[in-house]
DNA sequence: TGAAACCTTCACATAGGTGTGATGGTCAAG
DNA sequence: CTTGACCATCACACCTATGTGAAGGTTTCA
């Protein structure tokens, strides 16, 4: 498939996936026309890419990774180096403790909202222009 | 406290410091001389700020749901517009669904290196700089 | 043949968090 | 007083992920 394609099914723009080119995250192959082809394993691939950024990882970073993540890697993970291995495991023990520190402030709206959600059954007094009682 | 001691408490820098204040994360007192003066709760505000930055959310909401979160909140939740839940329960479920995604990336982190580490008892053969054993 | 829709590259712009330096005030110790 | 450590404000700079637009080639369809 072409750039507009893929852009239609991962929801990220032309730009974006030239852009993850750019940075070495994806490397489509190029028809005759200079066109950019992109086989369908590419819409996991940048799905997970996102997903990464979006988890607060820098393309530096999610480049080095992205290898090991591949989609069937089951058998075949032939190159792992020393230092790739310590990265990883560095980056997966980061990803731990922010995974911990959001579940704490998760959990600390949703206990707020209980309370809250609690105070309000006290009062069934309506709720809009009246601030809420207690 | 004053803002150099902050500083050094949160590892946050002076700059920091001040940017969370100009985005009205924090509301330090001022000493006669102009010197900003902080409470020793600030300390677990800011890194609670940090958190929730790390953590992707924007000032501008960490702004409005900060307030929410606070400290010893028990029983004096005063303010709790129906926008303000609304939106602090969007954020929370937005948190979630993030927390999932880092989640599996996690695991799929974890899961390569277990493979590979398997793969490595078989190959008693030292690599390059014999690493480190399993 | 020409318009529409797609593609290319290049380059400048923006937003958010953060660094850094200039310039100057305050205060405690020698 | 002066020195040094702290503070203040202001402003320019950076990085990274993105948007956007210009100028031009390709393909498709009428």
């Amino acid at each position: 498939m072409r750039i507009g394609e893929l852009s239609r099914l991962t929801g990220a723009s032309r730009r974006l996936l030239r852009y993850y080119e750019e940075q070495g995250l994806i490397v489509p192959d190029r028809r005759a026309n200079g066109y950019r082809e992109y086989d369908d394993r590419y819409v996991d691939r940048v799905n997970q890419i996102r997903g990464l950024l979006d988890a607060g990882l820098p393309t530096r970073i999610i480049k080095q990774i992205l290898p090991c993540l591949d989609k069937p890697r089951s058998i075949h993970f032939p190159d792992a180096t020393p230092e790739m291995l310590a990265l990883l495991t560095a980056e997966r023990d980061r990803l731990t403790e922010r995974i911990d520190v959001l579940i704490r402030n998760r959990d600390a709206m949703s206990e707020y909202l209980t309370e809250v959600a609690g105070c309000r059954a006290l009062t069934p007094g309506g709720s809009h222009g009246t601030p809420n009682s207690v």
